[in-house]
RNA sequence: UGGGCUAUCGCCAAGCGGUAAGGCACAGGACUUUGACUCCUGCAUUCGCUGGUUCGAAUCCAGCUAGCCCAGCCA
């Protein structure tokens, strides 16, 4: 097999440097999420992105809860978190850690700050630490706790952590540079109190790390070597390394940023869709308009198609925004030749062959996927009268339209040849059903060289035909124009989500799973949505549609 | 006269001083029992701008410009 020379990314670049230089000898990566909502195509990227990294290096990957602040945290978030990072294909083996059971060794770290004089028990308000910050032009002022002794330091920590203070009232920071440009080194607290109830440790702890502190001990302990994050800690990184540093690690590991990914037209970032859910505008976390994992996972996304989607991305240092039709074309390609391809007529109207002899029905045996014989063939009922796409029609064809119009002929896919003889219409003009006369030489498979026809289309037997509601999805919102308008109002897309109740699939298609994906022939991609098979009709929800290049000329014709 | 980061085709993205990869999208054409797929072809004389160094610059230097991030006891 050969493989794509692929040239490598900015974060491969460091990490072979790393190896080469002698900086560390393996590669040990980490996804670390904090419990506090649902993933989605941008935390793809990143666990793809540090799993890959790991396993491309012969090193491990860790999954760690990045728990340090129970007041946003929930169990119910570790839970889908772990099942989404796992159908994703990430394998964490036995590395599933939560941050939550170092606050220990953190505790202790924090000890030896306030022993090496690197940290202080500050009294000051949360209104008056934000004073004493200064700004961004104008440096800060050092608090007057700051030259507390050790000893007292010391002391007053250990009352915090025993819950003599309340909520806010004391806070360890580390003592740094209240002058430094960079307002993280500005003396940042590192420990607060909060009588909260944690969802790993309880009630035993009510003073919790903060992230600038924890996150660089849970590396340091877990033995990351990359610790790969988003842009926005950049910033925070000279106070990654000081606390590494200060805590004097022998391995230390060292940050690496790179950007966030954002999808062109869809709503990425997880403070919006939590709005959405909770607005009620959309059905759940899992809603397919959605770009969460779950959601994508519903509406029939593989995770081969994410994989193929991320690397297809790339990784880089610049804000970036990829076109959801990156997306469309992963999801196509990865099912295209291993899924089958069946017929569903989703606007039916009948098509009725006058010549086919009344009572008479045959079975069909068509492959599942032309392309991919593995697939096997399937039995397709045939008879006088079917239903053939309503769009398939026009009795005023413009230019190049080779589907079906009066006195044109077709093929009608795996079956005969049909040309169209005529219609019937209601009093108010609509066509009721299409007639047509079939050609009884044109069999499908009888070697039939006679003569051409330019249009197949698709069609289902109007007797045996399975009923099914069918679930266009679009894209929820256009993110250009932002989610929610000045006013407060949402700028929704109204189309974007439309329920077709009337589609005819063929007898095959009554026999599948949730789950299930299919190509429709002439449609797209669609899968039987696993939390809703209604027993008298099945819900298939559009995945994507395939490219299609005859456009219908404007007005006029 | 705060600091950090970024800038290469409509969208991603390689490139690391030797004369602009690739993918998506798009447009032609071939093929076709899906107007799909597949297959060809086209698609940046130019790398945010202006200077400089050099035989040679997207790559080095200087100065601009634009965008993103930072003043949580969030992560």
């Amino acid at each position: 097999m050969e493989r794509e020379t692929k040239s490598k990314n900015f974060i491969e670049q460091i990490i072979d440097k790393d190896l080469a230089e002698g900086h560390c000898e393996t590669v040990c990566t980490r996804f670390p999420p904090e419990p506090n909502g649902y993933l989605h195509i941008g935390h793809a990227k990143s666990i793809l992105l540090n799993y890959g990294l790991a396993k491309e290096y012969g090193g491990k990957f860790n999954l760690r809860f990045d728990d340090t602040n129970p007041t946003k945290e929930k169990t119910e978030f570790v839970q889908s978190i772990i099942e989404d990072v796992r159908w994703l294909g990430a394998d964490w083996e036995d590395r599933l850690y939560y941050a939550s059971d170092y606050f220990d060794q953190m505790y202790e770290a924090a000890v030896k700050l306030i022993r090496k004089g690197k940290a202080f028990v500050c009294d000051l308000s949360p209104e008056e630490i934000r004073e004493y910050r200064g700004t961004l032009t104008e440096p800060g002022k050092e608090s007057p706790y700051r030259n507390r002794s050790i000893e007292e330091n010391l002391q007053l920590f250990e009352e915090m952590k025993d819950g003599k203070y309340a909520d806010g009232e004391k806070v360890l920071r580390a003592k740094i540079d209240m002058s430094s440009p960079n307002m993280n080194m500005r003396d940042p607290v590192i420990y607060r109190v909060a009588r909260i109830h944690h969802h790993n440790t309880g009630d035993k702890w009510c003073i919790y790390p903060m992230y600038d502190f924890a996150h660089p001990i849970e590396d340091a302990i877990e033995g990351v070597t990359h610790s790969i994050c988003t842009l926005e800690f950049e910033d925070h990184r000279p106070l990654y390394d000081w606390v590494v540093r200060e805590l004097e690690y022998p391995h230390p590991p060292k940050q690496i940023e790179f950007a966030k990914m954002y999808l062109t037209n869809v709503v990425t970032g997880k403070r919006y869709i939590k709005k959405l859910v909770e607005d009620g505008v959309v059905d759940g976390w899992d809603d397919p308009r959605l770009v969460s994992i779950a959601a994508l996972r519903r509406r029939g996304f593989t995770p081969e198609s994410i994989q193929k989607f991320v690397d297809l991305c790339g990784c880089s240092k610049g804000n970036s925004s990829v076109d959801y039709a990156m997306l469309e074309y992963c999801i196509r390609e990865d099912l295209k030749m291993k899924r089958p391809r069946l017929m569903a007529v989703l606007d039916p109207v009948k098509l009725i062959i006058d010549n086919y002899p009344e009572g008479q029905t045959e079975e069909l045996e068509i492959e599942n996927n032309l392309e991919n014989p593995e697939l096997g063939m399937r039995k397709v009922p045939f008879g006088r009268e079917l239903y053939i796409e309503r769009e398939d029609f026009m009795e005023n064809p413009p230019k190049k339209y080779f589907r079906l119009f009066p006195g044109n002929e077709v093929r009608l896919m795996g079956a005969y040849f049909v040309t169209c003889t005529g219609v019937d219409k209601d009093e108010d003009g609509n066509i009721t059903a299409i007639h047509a006369t079939y050609d009884p030489e044109t069999k499908c498979g009888s070697g039939f060289t006679g003569r051409k026809v330019k249009g197949t289309i698709h069609w289902v037997a109007a007797d045996t035909a399975v009923s099914a509601q069918v679930r266009l999805y679009e894209n929820i919102i256009d993110e250009e124009k932002g989610v929610y308008n000045e006013d407060g109002s949402l700028n929704l897309n109204p189309n974007s989500l439309t329920v077709l109740e009337n589609c005819r699939l063929e007898p095959a298609l009554g026999a599948v799973q949730p789950g299930d994906s299919f190509q429709f022939v002439r449609q797209g991609f669609f899968c039987v949505d696993s939390k809703d098979s209604r027993p008298e009709a099945l819900v298939f929800n559009r995945i994507v549609s395939l490219k299609s290049s005859f456009k219908l000329p404007k007005a006029g014709c």
